[in-house]
DNA sequence: AGTGCTATTGAGACAAGGTATCTTTATGTC
DNA sequence: GACATAAAGATACCTTGTCTCAATAGCACT
């Protein structure tokens, strides 16, 4: 009996949800954690051209519906995708490059729940975004900051 | 010298930005303003078929860019789009029904620029959208919570 | 009311991001 | 090793928009 002791937890996560450990979800998995931007379903099927389309996005959807990602809006809407690290979060994005951060603020989610009583029903979740710029990054590196940035922030 | 009493200030506020007051703006507009819930694209297209899609698309854009209407997303994604009654606002979405409301709350505003700060980098706008179930309307009408409602709530 | 400039429209091709279908292949289990 | 079945690959399709380009219609001016 042989113990596999290096190796991803996001696979045992996934067999521990019933889904089995097959090579391309082994390589997307690899792939996606060598990451630290947010990345595009087409940056892993550019990436990975040996494996199929459909199997990169459903993979991804396994990924997403685990919580093991996040799937993530830019200003102008374009999709991004970013390794989850603590379990619940916000996510700041940098409208100057991009990057995807993750914040936790817990007085945002006391705040929420007073104002879900306000509003009536039952809260089912909520999705915040922060849009920044000038993040750390891009201080250092004098990126500035690109116009038509205002867009729809509701 | 006849003055227009009645009528759209939306059309009103177009103008005022520079766009011209063509009849297929006044439809679109006209239409969307009976509406009181969210509403996408292809509701617009699918109710005035003489209007060319892209027509649609592009003063949907301009309403967007004036802040007449807001394009909110559903747990799943989808777009929606929803007339704008407020200056500065955020969105209720109704995972049952799909209703989209509205709420303001200065203490989120100012929860958000204090975590501006300790995330670094210029805040310039943000994301916000409330998921609820049973709505008000849904309680009256006993709508039960859809499953998979559990999807990527960030 | 007519003229002219130019914003806007409509039609339709195209693009991004994703899903559905269907056959073949690979996993995990006994 | 055989079996049942989950998953992969290929590919067609869908949704939500955007782009192009010729034709049309608003608006301003006379």
């Amino acid at each position: 009996m042989t113990v596999e002791v290096r190796g991803s937890n996001i696979l045992a996560a996934l067999e521990n949800r019933g889904y089995r450990s097959t090579l391309p979800r082994r390589e997307i998995i690899e792939n996606l954690e060598k990451r630290n931007d947010g990345f595009t379903a087409e940056d892993l099927v550019r990436d990975l051209p040996h494996i199929g389309r459909a199997t990169v996005f459903r993979t991804i959807k396994l990924l997403l519906e685990s919580g093991i990602i996040c799937k993530v809006s830019l200003l102008n809407g374009e999709p991004r995708y970013s390794l989850a690290h603590a379990e619940h979060h916000h996510h700041t994005v940098c409208v100057a490059c991009g990057i995807i951060g993750e914040f936790h603020a817990g007085t945002i989610e006391r705040v929420l729940r007073l104002i879900a009583n306000e509003v009536g029903g039952t809260i089912i979740g909520h999705r915040l975004e922060l849009y920044i710029s000038s993040c750390a990054k891009c201080a250092r590196e004098n990126r500035p900051i690109p116009s038509g940035a205002r867009t729809l922030v509701s």
